[in-house]
RNA sequence: GCGAUCAUCGUAUAACGGCUAAUACUCCGGUUUGUGGUACCGGUAAUCAGGGUUCGAUUCCCUGUGAUCGCCCCA
């Protein structure tokens, strides 16, 4: 008679089921724990942020705000956004603090985002994404080092360079290739980034005609093409990151990354992999970015990583698998029936003073059951209590792995518990 | 926002327009009233929603919903 709800998540997000949560912390732990090592600081902020935040002028790509943000009105009739990224939630975090703060910063977060799209592979409407940003350092090996951690990050998932290509451009030396050809009108320009950032994508066919229609000329439009095709083009953020030994690294004068806000190096790690051609992570610098809320400016430059692109690359290679581990109890104490169900639960209490991980059997199954029900959990060992052991004082601990058991007071197997894991 | 493909037990698959919609795994129970994953036996459980064509629709058509893949954009 009354309509059931679906059991579906919304639309574009996930439901973590245990198992994917255990990918899931596999990967944040290691985002976390490579990140750290790069001496990086973490910070979260709220998931709401007031839309004016992404409205301001310049701040990020027009598109990106007016159709794929989540917005709405709250209560009080304020504008509100879901955050859709976390660069400028850290820019006003930093700029809220500017004086106090002591320069230069490493910092990293892992938010969730949310965008109002289309869902398909890579892309959903809710993601995790790592974010690293170092502020407060003009110098370029600043771009070398946050890149350096990108790579680091790869490769302590298992992956070998050959994986993966980090492709760089930089913005300001675009401008002074589209100067040196006469092309000054910012309009023309960002037509031409466009349409580069999809050449891969298209036919060069395809490609001529369209730039042909943006800047009219035939010879320029050759010119263009031997400009971005140089590929001897290199740059001190290159040379850096050669001399970290890092090699997977190219110049592509195509990268152009969608948002406005970037003024320098921009970078994009993507998959070898064919099929699984995606960009992993994007980010750049920026100069301008808490001009928005001070007149004073700092430089910063970061990358954002997302978890379903992570997990994508990972299954591609192969890279997961041993590394997930479910979390399951050391032990499994196991009443005979009900009735023993309290005593077992003060039983577990003293193992649980001790840091092991006990879970107690409340079902009425009958007990080679609940064995089965322990191994198949992957617990390490099972205690069995019951009236005789109640009475005795003498239980008995079976270990699941080897099939072996071990009789004596809770104490004496609790030491011995103890001593049999590591 | 646009385009393509798809939608069957919890999961993965099967069924020419025609028998009670099948099979495997999972789950539950039993063989075994207090002790292990196996084996054997049994059980629960599905045609996305609404309309149309037809004697008859899981199958064909339309609409909606959802998913996947691509475009746009981007992690």
């Amino acid at each position: 008679m009354d309509k059931k709800l679906p059991t579906e998540p919304y639309k574009g997000v996930r439901d973590f089921y245990p198992e994917d949560m255990a990918i899931q912390s596999y990967i944040f732990n290691t985002w976390k724990k490579t990140v750290e090592t790069f001496g990086f600081e973490r910070y979260d902020a709220s998931i709401l942020e007031p839309a004016d935040l992404y409205k301001s002028k310049g701040a990020v790509n027009a598109e990106m705000v007016n159709d794929q943000t989540y917005t709405f009105i709250d209560r009080g009739e304020r504008e509100v956004t879901l955050r859709p990224e976390m660069t400028p939630t850290v820019a006003r975090m930093v700029a809220g603090k500017h004086r106090e703060l002591s320069f230069p910063l490493r910092w990293y977060s892992i938010p969730n985002l949310f965008r109002y799209e289309r869902a398909q592979r890579g892309r959903l409407r809710e993601h995790w994404q790592l974010n690293c940003d170092i502020f407060g350092i003009e110098h370029y090996t600043a771009d070398v080092e946050i890149i350096a951690l990108a790579h680091q990050l790869l490769i302590d998932f298992g992956a070998t360079p050959d994986m993966f290509e980090i492709q760089l451009n930089n913005r300001a030396e675009m401008s002074q290739i589209f100067a040196g050809l006469g092309i000054t009108e910012p309009e023309v320009i960002n037509e031409i980034t466009r349409l580069n950032d999809r050449k891969k994508k298209i036919t060069t066919e395809e490609y001529e005609t369209a730039l042909l229609s943006i800047v009219g000329d035939t010879a320029l439009v050759n010119q263009i093409q031997e400009k971005l095709n140089c590929q001897n083009d290199t740059n001190e953020v290159l040379e850096g990151l050669k001399t970290l030994g890092i090699n997977n690294v190219k110049i592509d004068r195509t990268i152009a990354r969608g948002f406005d806000y970037y003024t320098g190096t921009i970078f994009e790690i993507v998959d070898t992999d064919p099929s699984n051609n995606r960009s992993m992570l994007g980010g750049g610098r920026y100069d301008n970015l808490l001009k928005m809320f001070k007149d004073e400016s700092v430089t910063g430059i970061g990358f954002g990583m997302g978890d379903v692109t992570m997990r994508d690359f990972l299954e591609t290679h192969n890279l997961l698998g041993a590394h997930i581990t479910k979390t399951a109890p050391t032990l499994v104490i196991i009443p005979t029936d009900s009735d023993r169900n309290l005593d077992s639960q003060k039983i577990a209490h003293l193992f649980r003073q001790r840091e092991v991980k006990v879970s107690v059997d409340l079902s009425n199954k009958k007990i080679g059951k609940k064995i089965s029900d322990a191994v198949n959990r992957g617990a390490t060992f099972a205690l069995i209590v019951g009236p005789d052991e109640l009475n005795s004082g003498n239980f008995t601990l079976k270990n699941l792995a080897f099939e072996t058991e071990e009789s004596g007071t809770i104490d004496t197997l609790l030491t011995y518990l103890i001593s049999h894991t590591t």
